[in-house]
DNA sequence: TAAACCAGTTTATAATATAAACCTAATATT
DNA sequence: AATATTAGGTTTATATTATAAACTGGTTTA
């Protein structure tokens, strides 16, 4: 009856980093956390474990002189959240 | 840009308790975890915190000489619910 | 009457999310 | 030129949450 929801996108701030890069290019730290108005310590654990799943991609670089994280969603990444969503459907069907 | 997700219904196990009680006029426990595919205690719990919210009321009786928790949602469930499918669009907006 | 079973609850533990504290370097202030 | 402030994070500690294990009270079956 209920699809199993993986718990790595069950998350409010996880599933907003992932709603963000499916539908952007890439996007930066600093863009990301305004976006889902996060704390930097809780994104940056929450991009780890999306970057240790391998469901987006992390580059560090330089703009200028500071520092730059820029974050893009991977072919995995896109399954996953389609999968994700698909299986939301399940819950959420209305009377 | 994205909405808070109501922390009580961003759960897999409430959730899918929720969902079964949105479209059934009522559900007894043995059902729910049956088709939750849930364990009694986390089951338990669970129901507790929705009752406690009033998203649901629980009645006990007895069917025959066994015991028997009937659930249901209540009104403010069935807004809360409502308004956390609404919140989650934000976040699933395709691109 | 003992063993197994049903319908749950309580409690302990594991997992997770979040915030607070910290780090390094750049820029602005006195 | 020192000192404070800001930027862009990371690490670590704590609070919350989910889950499983153990237990309770009663019932049915052998």
């Amino acid at each position: 009856m209920f699809k199993d929801l993986d718990p790595l996108l069950h998350s409010q701030l996880r599933l907003g980093v992932m709603s963000i890069l499916i539908s952007a290019v890439e996007a930066d730290f600093v863009f990301i956390r305004e976006k889902t108005n996060s704390t930097a310590g809780n994104l940056s654990v929450q991009i780890d474990k999306l970057r240790d799943a391998g469901y987006i991609s992390v580059e560090k670089s330089f703009k200028g002189k500071m520092p730059r994280t820029t974050c893009r969603i991977t072919p995995e990444g896109v399954t996953a959240f389609e999968k994700y969503v698909e299986d939301l459907n399940s819950y959420l069907q209305k009377k």
